[in-house]
RNA sequence: GGGGGAAUGUCCCGAGUGGCAAAGGGGGGGGACUGUAAAUCCCCUGCUGUAAUGGCUUCGUAGGUUCGAGUCCUACUUCCCCCA
């Protein structure tokens, strides 16, 4: 992929902030994209109840796309999450139900809106759902229609499906055949909304590129697809994991404060790339904090985490946590940012042990990890580093707040709050 | 329809053929060193608990043999491979 020339505004940012990974077409589509309104969609599948920072590369390239003067289409997968997408994947996930499905997809809509925006002028964004079309089709006319464009022989060499068959792990018929709907999707939006391009993840690739070429065979129509490279940190992990389990986009299920304090973990090699894909600064300024030195690049990720954060949950929230975390880690004082869980006096009249009140934080699945733990000098109450599984009682309450600071490791927090 | 194999600590991979709470990895968690980073080193990783050579629950499911079963027997379930 050393299309080190392009000519659109969208091409060569696109490859100067490092979305690219992959293009069907590089010349035609840079061409498209430098004489006219190129229409892109990206397709996400209703899979939770948020997105995830996993799938924020994908939104964000929505963002440049709309940025360059071209138009996004967001594609909700509620006719493929039926289905289920078997790459990367070793068996059949459980199946949604239809209901499932809906309410996924009613609280994922509004992240888009952070990003993006949506109207009906000829670059705004726009929202589809597959399952109006997918849902349509008998089983017969969809074989008629679109199966004889597919061959078995062709199918079996994609990756999704070749490395099931070789790690010996069953594939469904269900299963194999998401390749044919999201193939389907793409021709759907090109003969709906003139859409030209499919983006998405690297391991999306051999379903895009099916899509590319059913456009091509059946309508004779210019398409293209784009791949972002797949996201790791610079130490190989995969993006996104943390502490927390998965980093949610929606606020309910991830506070913006934490958030925020995930941008901030980022490992030194990765910041410079983190800006160039996760915020909107120039180039240049990007260049100038990535080359901080030693510790000043402590500076660069706080710019990270209040831009990214600032985007998705807004300038106040984006503030609010880093003030929070100013409080927090360099003053070493509580922040109203910190989450507060309420527990009842009645189960213990006079006092809690440290055990519980770990568990009750929720920083421990179980008083014997709780007790580990403080076993291994993890836990601090109120600042004060346990030993022991000490008990504390009610006076012992920090008067501010009427809550135990319950800390678990450097960056593990909980007031808890016996009422 | 016939034959052969496989399911292990509910995150994953994977040893284990009568004494096993079950080797070893990975992942995860804690500590040390640092800069709320990486790398490195140490510890932990079934539940419970007066941290007891304690109790309870684990090796696909259900029974059985045995003082004792992940390990042996029977049936069943699911998956893989080969033959038809």
């Amino acid at each position: 992929m050393s299309d080190a020339a392009f000519q659109s505004e969208f091409l060569k940012t696109m490859q100067a902030r490092g979305y690219i990974h992959q293009i069907t077409h590089p010349a035609e589509l840079d061409v498209a994209a430098r004489t006219g309104v190129v229409t892109a969609y990206i397709g996400f599948d209703a899979t939770a109840s948020s997105l995830h920072v996993g799938h924020l590369i994908q939104i964000m390239m929505l963002r440049r796309l709309q940025q360059a003067g071209h138009k996004p289409i967001v594609l909700m997968g509620g006719g493929t999450t039926k289905v289920g997408d078997p790459t990367d994947k070793d068996g059949q996930r459980p199946l949604l139900t239809d209901a499932q499905i809906q309410g996924n997809i009613s609280t994922i809509k509004g992240t888009f809106q952070k990003f993006l925006t949506f109207g009906d002028g000829p670059t705004d964004a726009a929202m589809v759902n597959n399952d109006d079309w997918l849902s349509k089709f008998g089983y017969v006319q969809f074989l008629r229609d679109y199966g004889v464009h597919f061959t078995i022989n062709r199918m079996l060499a994609f990756d999704s499906v070749k490395n099931r068959l070789e790690r010996e792990q069953p594939m469904t018929f269900l299963e194999f055949n998401y390749m044919l709907m999201q193939s389907v999707d793409f021709l759907e939006l090109a003969r709906s909304h003139g859409c030209v391009l499919q983006m998405g993840g690297s391991d999306q690739w051999g379903n895009i590129v099916n899509g590319v070429e059913l456009i091509r065979r059946v309508d004779q129509k210019a398409a293209f697809g784009l791949t972002t490279p797949l996201l790791s940190t610079a130490s190989g992990q995969k993006m996104g994991k943390t502490v927390g389990g998965a980093v949610w986009l929606n606020a309910d299920m991830r506070s913006p404060y934490d958030y925020w304090q995930f941008w901030r973990n980022t490992e030194d090699a990765d910041v410079g790339r983190f800006l160039r894909l996760f915020t909107d600064l120039p180039l240049d300024e990007i260049a100038r904090l990535e080359a901080l030195p030693g510790a000043e690049i402590n500076d660069a990720k706080k710019v990270l985490a209040n831009e990214a954060t600032r985007m998705l949950h807004g300038a106040d929230a984006a503030s609010r946590a880093a003030a929070g975390a100013q409080d927090v880690f360099e003053r070493g004082t509580l922040s109203a940012e910190l989450p507060v869980v309420e527990v009842s006096k009645a189960e213990f009249p006079d006092a809690r042990t440290t055990a519980t009140l770990v568990k009750e934080a929720g920083l421990a699945a179980s008083l014997g990890e709780a007790r580990k733990l403080i076993a291994n000098g993890g836990v601090a109450i109120n600042d004060q580093r346990m030993t022991t599984d000490d008990k504390h009682t009610y006076d012992q309450l920090l008067p501010d707040l009427q809550a135990f600071k319950v800390q678990v490791g450097k960056k593990k927090i909980v007031l808890v709050k016996p009422t």
